[in-house]
DNA sequence: TTGCTCCTCACGTCACGTGAGGTGGC
DNA sequence: TTGCTCCTCACGTCACGTGAGGTGGC
């Protein structure tokens, strides 16, 4: 049986971690009845690296609990897994093409402000630096 | 004087949003003593309409604030904003190197899995999929 | 009465991180 | 007593969105 910390050592992340997990119930440890500390066991190694690892693949949290659902409920997770990789793909294409959009206009932006002076505050402008740009 | 769903309309943007702004600070309206409805003046569309334009190029909410506090101690905001914009494009940057990384990470994981089958749970895995990928 | 806009809490989002305050065994 | 690990709340993060429940004038 392994404490928080020592399964947090195994896994590889932090205690605060493998507690978040625990809370949302990802990982549903044992209870010492003397202290009331987390027993986990070595599946639960297992587990938490699956986790490490599914989240690296941009699975979020919700996604493995339905994983892990199926998973105990003796089904096959793997037609899941596909679909939702699917999603996060898309989504994750639109997030790129979003900050691919707004480094642009950033750089832009910046560019243009090197050959402008800072303005004082008036009644017109809060910034004019900002106002300048379309 | 202006509600909230005019401001909004005439900001474009949603009178939820007004009211956030609002309640972090970044409007400050009168109020009616009638109705307690808050009162917006032509300068808060103005306002609005710099908070939105400021967000488009990659500022938060909290460097906005910011740069009003400047503006309104009659200070010039422009040095900030320079700095500002500098910091976030640094993050923004990290930010598509990290998503970038990932989409490649998620379009090599799909291709791999097209040839695996979908497996039934065991013991041994939860899924292999995931547990297939490096 | 109905319909419309306004109001104020206060919670949910995502995945933790961070105090604050307290426990148990060496 | 000191030091270490463990525990449980409960709040903060970012920018809102979303009920729930209530008001005021046509």
């Amino acid at each position: 049986m392994l404490t928080v910390s020592e399964l947090s050592k195994a896994a590889q992340t932090t205690a605060d971690t493998i507690r978040h997990y625990t809370r949302i119930g990802l990982l549903t440890p044992l209870r010492d009845p003397s202290n009331d500390y987390r027993l986990f066991s070595d599946t639960d190694i297992k587990r938490v690296k699956f986790i490490l690892r599914a989240k690296g693949l941009g699975f979020t949290l919700s996604d493995i609990k339905i994983i892990f659902k199926h998973s105990n409920d003796g089904q096959s997770p793997c037609p899941a897994v596909r679909d939702i990789i699917r999603q996060r793909i898309d989504e994750n294409r639109s997030r790129l093409a979003e900050l691919n959009a707004l480094q642009q206009r950033m750089d832009k932006a910046l560019d243009k402000w090197k050959s402008m002076p800072d303005g004082e505050p008036n009644g017109e402008a809060i910034c004019h630096l900002i106002e300048s740009i379309v």
